[in-house]
DNA sequence: AAGTGTCA
DNA sequence: GGGC
């Protein structure tokens, strides 16, 4: 008996390339190396530990995250927002590495959207039972810049509802080093990750990680 | 509701 | 349910 987890779209998952799945949404498969990634993801969380956000409406995400970059994400009582102090420390966010950026950079340009320059890593750690609910990144002031998600470690499925919430999603299953950019029209797209699951053989305290580029300012 | 829990 |  065949269990089929993904879209016969996606039987060829393991191969490197691009696949454009969307106007604007674009899926980098295996595009990155990443064991240089986890070790600058350490130095950042030993400066701006990881925490799991308060939601406006009282809500804990069970994503654990820190930022890099000139300003960092930031959510509790008050809302949405980005912030140029880790409000834990009142100090500035870790810098963005330069690899981090130009990893960004070439990404981007090579989903067609070229000078992409991130002030912004949000780096999101998801452990075993951890899932993104649906929603839009909506608090950046250009909307005009493309958003670069880079998966690290445990493979999870990416959810794409594009225009409105309602689904269903297009489901896409991100992989270590895995790239997916949306932009232009995708950019307002409404997006959310499937908790995730334990492989079986994974170590308990295995996680994925991921980092998000944004240009917030 | 970038929350969780429950029911149909 | 909890940070400002």
């Amino acid at each position: 008996m065949t269990v089929t987890t993904v879209p016969d779209l996606f039987d060829d998952a393991r191969e490197p390339g691009l696949v454009a799945l969307a106007p604007g949404l674009a899926w980098l498969r295996r595009h990155v190396a990443t064991a240089p990634l986890v070790a600058a993801i350490e130095q950042i969380a030993a400066a701006a530990p990881w925490r799991h956000l308060t939601t406006p409406f009282g809500g804990r995400m069970s994503v654990a995250m820190t930022n890099a970059g000139a300003v960092g994400w930031h959510s509790d009582a008050r809302g949405y927002r980005y912030v140029e102090h880790d409000p834990l420390s009142g100090r500035p966010w870790p810098a963005m590495p330069a690899a981090f950026a130009a990893l960004a950079a070439e990404a981007a340009a090579r989903a067609g959207f070229p000078g992409f320059e991130p002030d912004c890593c949000l780096v999101n750690r998801y452990a075993a039972g951890a899932q993104m609910g649906v929603h839009r990144d909506y608090d950046e002031r250009d909307l005009g810049q493309p958003i670069v998600s880079v998966s690290i470690g445990l493979p999870a499925v990416f959810l794409w509802y594009g225009e409105t919430r309602r689904g269903p999603p297009l489901r896409v299953p991100v992989a270590d080093g895995d790239v997916v950019v949306f932009g232009g029209p995708a950019r307002p797209g409404y997006h959310g990750v499937r908790r995730l699951a334990l492989p079986a053989g994974a170590a308990p305290d295995a996680c994925r990680l991921n980092l998000t580029f944004r240009r917030a300012r």
